[in-house]
This record gives C-alpha cells, sequence and structure tokens, in this order.
DNA sequence: ATATGAGTAGACCAGTCTGTCTAGTGATTC
DNA sequence: GAATCACTAGACAGACTGGTCTACTCATAT
C-alpha cells in the first residue's frame, strides 16, 4: 500500500506533535515510533514544514467531523448543542483526557509568527470553526435562545479565544477547573438573552 | 560588576525566548547576543531551565509593576482603569507593539506540561494576575459598578483566559482585531450591570 | 604578600537536529 | 522481458544542542 506509510507518519506526527509540540518533536522519533526509514519520510514530505501541513490538515479534518456531528444535530436546541459540543472538547482535550490542550492553539503560538506555510493553515482552521460555531448561535438567534442584537460571528470569535485561553490555564493548573470555568460562564452569564 | 552580566544574560534572554519561544533560543544564541562566554552562563545558572525560571520572574516583575501602575490609580473609577490597564497591554503586546503575544501564555502552552520547575512559576505568576484584577472587580462592586452578585475571582480569571485566547487569535490573524474585539465585548456586554 | 573564591573565557563533548545521497526493491507497463 | 516508477532503506552530512571542563583574571581579605 504506497500510501499507508504516509498515513501512518501523519498519524504517529499528530500524537507526537499534540503532546510535545511541533519543535519538540523530532522527525526521527516519529520515524522510530512509526518504524519508518527516514528515506519514506522525505519521499512522501518535502520538510518537516511541509509534513506539519499535513498533520496540521488531519487534525482539522477531525475537529471538524466532531462539530458537524455535534453542531450538526437539528433536533437539539441550538445552545444545549453548543453546550454537549464543549462538554465533548473537555472531555477529549482536558487533563483528564488523553491528549490534552487544543493542537490549534499550540502551534499558533509555536509557529504562527515564524511560518508562512502553517500560518495560513491555522487561519483557515479557525476561521472554519469559528463559523460552525457561528451557525449554531444564529440558530439559537432565529429560535428565540439568544437576543437579536447577538452578533453571532462575533460571538463566536468570543467563544473560541476563551476555549482556548481556559486551555492554557488548565495546563498551567495542571486541572480542569478553568474548563469548567469557561462553560459555567459562557452557558450561565454570557449566553443568556 | 558582578550582577550585570547576570542581568544582561536574562534582559536578552527574555527578549529572545518572548520572540522566539524556550525550545527555539539556544542557550549559545542568547550569549553571543549578549557577548558573553559560555563559562559565566553556566556560572549563574545551573541549567537553561533554571535560567527561564529567572526570566519567568522577570518577565512577572515587570508585569507586576505594569498592573500596579495601571490598577492602583484609585483616582480613576475602577472599571476604567481596568479597561486603560487593557488598552495598555494590547499596544504593548499587541501585533503593532514591539514584541508580540504575553510570554506567561507562550511558555504556558511550552513547558507547562514539561517542566515541574516551571509550572509553578507559570501558575504563581497567573495567581498573582488574577488576583490583582479581582480586586480592581471588587472594587467595582464595591462602587456599585457592577452587580452584587458578580464573582471577582472568577469573573477575572475569564477575563485573563479571554485576553490569553485573543493573543492567540491575533497571532493567527496577524491582527490586533481579536484583541479588540476582546476590548468590546468586555467591556460592552461582559462587565454590565 | 599571599590565599581565596567569584566570575570570565572558550575549547570541547556527546548527542541530536533536519535534510541528502545512493542503493535497492517490487510492482506495473509496454 | 526490459524499462520505468513509486517507494523503501539507512548511512551520512553538517550544523547545532545543552552542558562540562580546565585555565585564567582579578578583587578582596587576611
Amino acid at each position: 500500500m504506497a500510501h499507508k506509510t504516509r498515513e501512518q507518519l501523519i498519524e504517529v506526527g499528530l500524537q507526537r506533535i499534540h503532546a510535545a509540540g511541533y519543535g519538540a518533536t523530532g522527525v526521527n522519533e516519529i520515524l522510530q515510533l512509526a518504524d519508518i526509514p527516514k528515506g519514506s519520510f522525505y519521499h512522501h514530505f518535502p520538510s518537516k514544514e511541509a509534513f506539519a501541513e499535513a498533520v496540521l490538515e488531519r487534525y482539522g479534518a477531525g475537529e471538524k467531523a466532531r462539530w458537524e456531528r455535534l453542531l450538526g444535530d437539528k433536533s437539539i436546541a441550538p445552545l444545549k448543542r453548543l453546550r454537549l459540543y464543549f462538554e465533548d472538547l473537555m472531555a477529549t482535550y482536558g487533563r483528564t483526557g488523553p491528549i490534552s490542550g487544543c493542537l490549534l492553539g499550540n502551534m499558533a503560538l509555536e509557529v504562527a509568527d515564524h511560518s508562512d506555510k502553517l500560518q495560513p493553515v491555522l487561519q483557515g482552521t479557525f476561521s472554519a470553526w469559528n463559523e460552525a460555531i457561528a451557525e449554531v448561535l444564529r440558530e439559537a438567534v432565529a429560535k428565540g435562545e439568544l437576543d437579536h442584537s447577538a452578533k453571532p460571528k462575533e460571538l463566536a470569535a468570543f467563544l473560541l479565544n476563551n476555549w482556548e485561553g481556559a486551555l492554557i490555564r488548565s495546563k498551567v493548573e495542571r486541572s480542569d477547573q478553568p474548563l469548567e470555568l469557561f462553560l459555567h460562564f459562557t452557558f450561565k452569564a454570557l449566553l443568556k438573552k
């Protein structure tokens, strides 16, 4: 299988880069874990940076699947859906979950300033994410769950920033508490009609 | 002067680590920029990690000075003070400023998980910061600028997370707009009686 | 005068980094 | 059955990593 090697590299790379960071993860480390020789790596990817791009896209695709699954279920009220979505994120990326933190946020701080190749990928993924949440908020406004004066796009950006910030703090505190605080404030105070 | 060398190392280190990150900044690089030989570095600091601790403490001290200066001026109304404070932060750490991003947030994502030595320093600095903001919010409650039901400590944490998230997004977008959005939402919507 | 010790100086070490190079494999195509 | 091509394989290169080591300077204390 031609593509299996490539897939496995991305798989292992995603896991390692998410856990340890882009800079801290060496190509050799990935190679060793995947039991794949170096020649294969540089056959499939021109550089580590290009590899990271593929990893980022893989991550983005996975997250897109998540939000489509959880935010797309129109049988549930919009704000309820949104809360379930963030609860799912919390279970997945909180400190009790298998991997902690958001790869997007992590990579953003590490490379967005310095890599002109990765920055647009990050930007695009954030954008799509923002839009998905804005869409739910629009529904919430339409159904009267939010005031008509609410600006879905801006509010969605505010929520995302908030989530990313809470992840940082939860890393520092080594606790899920900041994430719980995020949920609480967001749904008890911010998203009130 | 015995301490000048040490001071200069911290100075240069702070600047480089803030700009490029902890992992991406080599000891040799700092040495070269400061024009100081390696022997001195390892005389003053047992390791790169210990050096980073000193850098972090220096950064924390600088930030403490900032918030004491801007948040301590009781001649200005509490929420007005808070806004001025965040505007100052934005001018300093926004993309138009000389250095972008918050060293605390950057390092948090990079090392909080992996360094047991740096994590408590990060935690302590965040804590102190949180408390300083909570104090202003308490004043705001006392003066009737905020509802009595507001929880200063939690609200302060929420604001900080928000700010850090906005900084991430502003890095990704390569624009100050997310920071402006933060200011707008925070003071027009969140901190309303 | 001499001893002590903080601090300077930089060569050096072992290991790691990303990336290159050549050689070879194995399946498909003409 | 020969040529071609995607892919595997891993030795190797050259730069760079954090950290060590020994030699040295120089101010102070006795």
